[in-house]
DNA sequence: ATAAAATTTGAACCTTGAGTCAAATTTATT
DNA sequence: AATAAATTTGACTCAAGGTTCAAATTTTAT
C-alpha cells in the first residue's frame, strides 16, 4: 500500500540487536563449553567478540543470564529434534535417529550441552533442571516405545537412558572440531554402538 | 630391643596428619562433584568438617592443590583396579569387570570423578590430563585385546571407549546415594549394556 | 605440672572479576 | 548537515573469596 514501501533494507532494529544478542551467547556458550563458566570472565567473552566488556551488559542483564541462555540454546535445539514426527521403523530405529542428531547438533552446529548448572541460581536452576528433565523424559519414551514393540530389551528405561546420555555428555570433554574425526564418523560409530547396546535379542 | 617400645599406641604424627589431609581432600572432592569446583568455597569445605577456613591451609598450601589432589585419588584408584592381573575368559570379559569396579568404586566408595580440569593451571593440568589420557589408553588396549581375540566388535577402539567412559562421567550428574538404585545394580546393568554395545557378531 | 610441639583461630589483606554510569562515538533518518 | 536514537567505552565501585600471620589453644611427652 504505502508507496513509500521499503525499496532499501528495513534495518529492522530488534533483529538486529537479536542477532547480536544471540551472537553474544553462542560466542560464550563455546567458551564456556571449552574452558568452564567461571574460567570465563566477561572480558574474555567481550575479546572474543571484538567489544568491551561494559558493551555486553547492553545486551545481557549479567553473567548468570548468558549461562542461563546458553542452555536453554542447547535445550530448544534438542526440543525441536525430539518433536519432528518419528517415523522409523520401529522404536528403535526412532531412538537411533534422535541420537544421531543430538550428536551432529553437538558437533556440528556450535550449539554446546553445558554442565554446570549449579552456578545458576533459584528459579534459573529449576528452570533448566526442569528442561533437562523433560527432555530425559521424551527419550526414556522412545525407550520404552521400543521395549513394548520388542525392538529394544527390556530393562530399566532410565538407566538405558543414562547410560548413553553420557556419551552424549561426555562429547564436550574430548571432541575437537579441528580433530581428525570428523562429526559424521562419531554420530555413525555412536549410532551403532547404542544400537546394539539396548538392541532386543 | 627398646624395653619402652611401644606398649601404648605410638601417636604417630605423620599418620595423623596424613588422615586428616586425606579427610580434608575426600570431603572436598564430594563438595566439588556435587556443586562444583568454584561454587565450593574454602569456608563450606572447612564448616563441613567443622573446622575453621585458616586452618585447612595447615594441611593443604591452597584450594587448587585440594582440586588436584582429588583427582589424583580418583586416579590413583582406577590404576589400581586396572592394575589387577585381568583373568576373564576373555577381552571383552577382562573390560566388563574393569568397567564394573569402576561403577562401584563411583557410587560405594566416596571417590569422584571431576571434570573440572580447566581450574588447574599449567603444570597440575597436564599432569591431570596425562594421568587421564593414561587410563584412556589402557581402557583402549584392553578393547583391542578383545578385538583381537574377537570377542570384541572390530571398530575405532577410542570412539568406542569414548562412549561408555562417558556414562561413568554422567553418573557424576544423576547418581544420588540416597536414591532408589543401589550402585550394584547401576553396575549390573551398565556392564550389560556396555557388552551388548560392543560385543562381536 | 610443665615445656615444647602441634593445631586452630580471628582478623586482617589482596586480587579478581562482575556490574554501573555518564560521557563519547557511531549509525540511521530527515 | 543536523539531529536523535542506538551503541560503545573508560573509569570506577563493590563484593566475594582465597590467602596470610601472629597469637591463642590444645595435645603430647617429660
Amino acid at each position: 500500500m504505502n508507496a513509500s514501501a521499503t525499496i532499501k533494507a528495513p534495518f529492522d532494529r530488534d533483529k538486529q540487536f537479536a542477532a547480536k544478542r544471540r551472537a553474544v551467547i553462542l560466542s560464550a556458550a563455546s567458551a564456556f563449553r571449552r574452558r568452564g563458566y567461571h574460567n570465563t570472565s566477561m572480558v574474555d567473552i567481550a575479546k572474543t567478540l571484538g567489544l568491551t566488556k561494559a558493551a555486553l551488559y547492553y545486551y545481557v542483564r549479567n553473567k548468570e543470564e548468558i549461562l542461563f541462555e546458553s542452555h536453554l540454546m542447547a535445550y530448544d535445539s534438542m526440543d525441536k529434534i525430539l518433536k519432528r514426527p518419528q517415523s522409523g521403523e520401529d522404536g528403535l530405529a526412532n531412538l537411533a535417529n534422535v541420537f544421531r542428531e543430538f550428536v551432529s547438533l553437538l558437533t556440528q552446529s556450535g550449539v554446546s550441552l553445558l554442565t554446570d548448572v549449579d552456578s545458576l541460581s533459584g528459579k534459573s536452576r529449576e528452570q533448566i533442571l526442569a528442561r533437562r528433565g523433560k527432555i530425559e523424559r521424551r527419550v526414556i519414551k522412545l525407550v520404552k516405545a521400543g521395549q513394548k514393540d520388542g525392538s529394544i530389551r527390556i530393562g530399566d528405561a532410565r538407566l538405558q537412558v543414562f547410560f548413553f546420555m553420557g556419551a552424549l555428555n561426555w562429547l564436550n570433554a574430548w571432541y575437537d572440531s579441528e580433530g581428525r574425526l570428523k562429526g559424521d564418523d562419531i554420530a555413525d560409530h555412536f549410532v551403532e554402538q547404542l544400537r546394539s547396546g539396548i538392541m532386543a535379542e
